[in-house]
DNA sequence: TGATTCGTGCAACAAATGTTTCATGGTCGT
DNA sequence: ACGACCATGAAACATTTGTTGCACGAATCA
């Protein structure tokens, strides 16, 4: 028989379902409800789990099928995995020439975006907070596009913790910074694919003076990673177009500046409203009207 | 030493990492970087593929606290494990105290932002490239915390256009950039609530000189957006937090630059490559692995 | 330099895996 | 009611799994 639905396994599980004997179907529903166990756990784990005959799964495969359940357990796993590779969702890009095409690509770069941010783990974040929040001093080291990043984080730190927070390298030569981290302070490097050489660098500088190594970056592998006490992941290439996207790092920086401020109390608010006194002062600002 | 994040395997691999020996480093890595193959195919595959031996695996495992291989899988499994459903699309979040406080205002503070995101005109935004296409000279002011973002477009422009494009302030007196908008070329102002005297100051001296200004904002009212030609808008208090949100006008910015490239054709392509190769003979980058 | 420790690959091991076979019990058709 | 057929569970099968003992080589320290 030709069978013309080969979309994933496990719909081809659910359309054969009713036409398979009584127990295979007990199996079978019980791999669709389990699909992530049925990728990772053994056949007999499983088979115990569902109160059924271990020979019932390689039957069940065989009649959907698959040469055995490894065959199946392979559709099922490659199903599964995350896809680092495939930045567009749904969504088949036409690539269209015409005045839409400009259009087209910002609103697909936006979504993406808006996509990525919820994937940020909200609790990585929140650990890396406190650590900055008990640490004595705090340096911040991003090289090329995430030195905006870097920057933005130095700003927000220090409207309410000035005398602790460092950019690395900008007030004289790199390595007289590098030579000052200690144990007790926080390094932050940020940084994604392609790696750039300094970022390295510092980050093996804080890890070898023993201070609090906390890595935004893209991929766990990052090199700036190794050794990192914290490492806040964030989708550089998630959103078309030809530069990686630094929105989720910008995110994970203002999100970080934000709990260690709460977390600083009134002492940091004080701080805060000193600051913004000062600058009120200045006249940096131009007058509010009613 | 305290060591506190006992959180994933994944971070404690990559706590142990940099003092293991070499080979388990290599695995390590591998593990790292393919952890959903970990989970789903056999030790002496992954071997195979990562060019290295059974034992290291087993090695590596026991090496950062696991009884074993399988024991190391299946703590990944578990950290891989699909969360069972997603409660909390309607955010009915509690804003309770305790520890669980700064994530719950993390996850409020990126769902907001990536709400905000798809607000944002891509048709404003194709227009303003389009602009910036046909500028003879771009400068870029933002101030505070907009500083951030405006280095960030002013590196992206000059990847392929690098005598065009200049940050207002950084080579000189400010002034004297003031001074030299002329028409034909394109002024692009960053800021937001409260509005700093200097952004206006640009602004208004962009309108004056003829030049087209293009104003990214939070607000249709906002000062630097009187007599602009573009007003690009954002939504800086969407989040909740202490401080505005920058993550819609880094958004903005990236996509007024990816636009502006792909406007550039195969020229704007050609000088990318170039700058890309120089930073590449300079040896900037880590060099990838296979 | 010599002794020792440590890292590493290879090969053999026991345990666990998926598969197959076989005997049993039930169902359907004639 | 008898025979053919099929679903089902248990046990035996060959493979593959993760692990460990062992030998060799490099680095370390006296």
């Amino acid at each position: 028989m030709v069978v013309s639905a080969k979309s994933s396994p496990l719909s081809e599980l659910r359309i054969a379902l009713p036409s398979l004997p009584l127990r295979l179907q007990e199996v079978g529903r019980f791999v669709a409800a389990n699909d992530y166990d049925a990728t990772t756990r053994s056949m007999r784990d499983l088979a115990a789990e569902a109160g059924a005959d271990p020979a019932a799964f390689t039957r069940l495969a065989k009649a959907i099928g698959y040469s055995g359940w490894d065959a199946l357990r392979a559709a099922l796993t490659e199903a599964r995995r995350p896809s680092p590779a495939s930045p567009f969702s749904g969504r088949a890009r036409s690539r269209r020439e015409g005045p839409n095409a400009d259009v087209a690509l910002i609103t697909d770069k936006l979504e993406a975006e808006a996509a990525g941010l919820p994937r940020i783990s909200a609790h990585a974040i929140a650990d890396a907070a406190r650590a900055l929040h008990d640490a004595k001093r705090i340096w911040i080291a991003g090289y090329r596009s995430c030195r905006s990043v870097a920057e933005l984080l130095n700003y927000e730190l220090r409207l309410f913790r000035p005398e602790q927070v460092q950019l690395v390298g900008v007030s004289g030569p790199e390595d007289l910074d590098l030579g000052a981290f200690r144990p007790g302070e926080a390094v932050i490097v940020i940084g994604f694919m392609p790696y750039t050489n300094a970022s390295v660098r510092v980050a093996q500088a804080a890890y070898g003076a023993g201070a609090t190594l906390i890595a935004v970056a893209d991929s766990i592998a990052a090199p700036m990673a190794e050794g990192a006490d914290h490492v806040l992941l964030f989708e550089a290439a998630s959103s078309p177009g030809f530069f990686p996207s630094l929105t989720g790092a910008l995110a994970i920086a203002q999100s970080l500046a934000a709990v260690t401020f709460s977390l600083g109390g009134t002492a940091a608010k004080k701080r805060l409203e000193e600051t913004e006194a000062r600058l009120a002062a200045a006249s940096t600002y131009v007058a509010e009207k009613g």
